[in-house]
DNA sequence: CTGAAAGCGCTTACAG
DNA sequence: CTGAAAGCGCTTACAG
């Protein structure tokens, strides 16, 4: 008797019915044993059996089903990715470079974009739990606790922590080094004699926030200062644009703004100029993460190169080393960033 | 006897075996159907019994499998996201709209960024079969080939185009209305006395492109006008700043531009003035899209709203109603768009 | 190299 | 409402 499916059932043109592993070892004449080590690729089986079963894959136009693989196997070939704003072009890159190593090595990521909220990221991390993903890249939204990612990685879940890091960052983590990041642009400005240098800081907690404060501090430090102001700021570019009259109306304002990441530091470079105030001139102004449209902006931005391409593939593949061995030491990749001197 | 599993073979500190349906059923002292049905929210279990079940899930910390579940009911409760390029902002927008859609119906997305190529297009498709992906919404690759795609759709993974439709566009869509944002545009620089206008266009051939050519012909020709001038343009800021200089060296160069996107019209904004033009005054320029950066640029770039996170949320809605009535007449959903001037 | 059997963790009829 | 049995499409030992 054959089985009726929902989706044929109810389908005007019912979804042909599907060819299993039965079926095409019973075309190809052989054992479902064999067909499963051909689909695996094994070196066990015969090359002509294995060129017959080739045949009969495309002759019957066999769909390999990888979630009834998983179910013995353990193995899903899938990933999950969480990020907290996409729409910042810099985690669109990291996407990028994500989603080019997986295409390579044939895995496939499943997205949640949390908008830094951690009732999603937690609602996501259960669902790949469900779904069976083999492993997760996180970039942990702020306020995320170490002890609740310990909880899911030892539940069988491994995580690879990108540009943030929660609790004693003992774990898989690959993320920029901030600190040498603002050691070049502070460098940069002193030589050029600054000393009243400020931070447009996030207006969020989290490591790489964090990491960047504590860079500055320590390399102004080194040079006889203190930050001449830190400033928190959402990340938009309106938000940052706002922001530049408070900044300008001080008695005594920094000559040089160093900014979270390049989003905040458009917005703040034109929020100078409808203040009549030329960026380069008037006040230094330096970027984070180096966007594409540092290089278009009017005057051309410098910023901290972060190249966030590079990142995603590495944490692609640190994440897929970690699947293959657990067991191996964590490992904390830091890129170096690269200071990029344009006009500003 | 217990087994021995791969990650438990290997794995330092051993994933605690996993507790199952099984386990759950003893646990709670009810059968594995009773569980099965708790799980699913049936109303057919009495609220006694359901809640020591949920009390029992709570106290082994059970996960339940969803890969298991689809390989019998057959609903994986995920879908594919296949984009062309999310390093745009326009698709970061579109894709946090869907995959806000997506979280709140407890759904959840595998996602591929195609950079436009038919290739990586195939081997993504080909993976969602394997994972037994519901359904997909995609971005059509420039070139691929209806047929293709009806072979998809008619082996059971339902399709929902999104931005761009290939073939004979009578099945699932959802984006902008390319034809009336020209419209609005056009009009605008009608009234305002222009008659050499012309459209910086994208490079790759697909509907979206095509549709703003011909929404512009159109447009024009009602008013007795041709375009000034049609160049193809990579999207991509510096390409379009290079290309300001060969466009107003012309004899007769145009007095207003339309822009494929607002990434090609920033570049040529930020080119232009590079030039000594002025946007705004010595030649008008529209983006398309709106995306956030428009209010900040200097001039404010106008451009046509697209809305994008609104079209990938319908496109979202519409293909969980595609996955639960396969036989739903499809539906083509044209959002539209508005014009947003600003100072160009 | 190949084949028969068991099992991965669920859902689905079906009988009670 | 509940329980026993079969089955979704694979992989895994194991015997040959």
């Amino acid at each position: 008797m054959i089985q009726i499916r929902p989706s044929q059932a109810a389908g005007r043109r019912p979804a042909p019915r599907r060819v299993t592993l039965r079926e095409l070892a019973a075309h190809a004449g052989v054992s479902r044993s064999t067909v499963s080590l051909v689909l695996r690729e094994s070196p066990l089986v015969a090359a002509l059996t294995r060129a017959r079963v080739r045949e009969s894959m495309a002759a019957t136009g066999y769909v390999y089903d990888r979630g009834a693989a998983r179910l013995r196997s353990g193995v899903s070939q899938a990933i999950g990715l969480v990020i907290s704003e996409i729409t910042n072009p810099f985690y669109a890159e990291l996407t990028a470079g994500i989603d080019a190593v997986l295409d390579r090595a044939g895995w496939v990521a499943f997205l949640a974009n949390t908008g830094d909220r951690t009732d999603r990221q937690e609602r996501f991390l259960q669902r790949m739990r469900e779904q069976k993903a083999d492993g997760v890249l996180l970039c942990p939204a702020s306020g995320t606790e170490a002890a609740r990612l310990g909880e899911i990685a030892a539940s069988g879940l491994p995580i690879v922590q990108i540009l943030r890091r929660t609790g004693p960052m003992q774990g898989d983590y690959v993320g920029p080094d901030y600190r040498i990041g603002m050691a070049l642009a502070v460098e940069h400005l002193c030589v050029r004699g600054h000393v009243r240098i400020g931070l447009i800081a996030s207006d969020r907690r989290n490591s790489a926030s964090r990491e960047r404060l504590e860079g500055l501090t320590e390399s102004l430090t080194r040079h006889g200062l203190t930050p001449a102001l830190v400033a928190p700021c959402e990340s938009s570019r309106a938000k940052a644009a706002a922001l530049a009259a408070s900044l300008m109306d001080r008695t005594d304002p920094p000559t040089a703004l160093i900014c979270h990441n390049d989003v905040i530091a458009l917005g703040m470079l034109s929020g100078l100029q409808r203040l009549g105030r030329r960026p380069g001139s008037d006040v230094a102004l330096i970027g984070f993460d180096n966007i594409n449209e540092c290089c278009t902006s009017i005057p051309a931005l410098s910023s901290i190169a972060t190249q966030p391409a590079e990142i995603g593939a590495a944490a692609a593949d640190l994440l897929l080393r970690r699947i293959a061995d657990p067991t191996g030491a964590p490992e904390q990749i830091l890129l170096p960033p690269r200071l990029v001197i344009r006009e500003t």
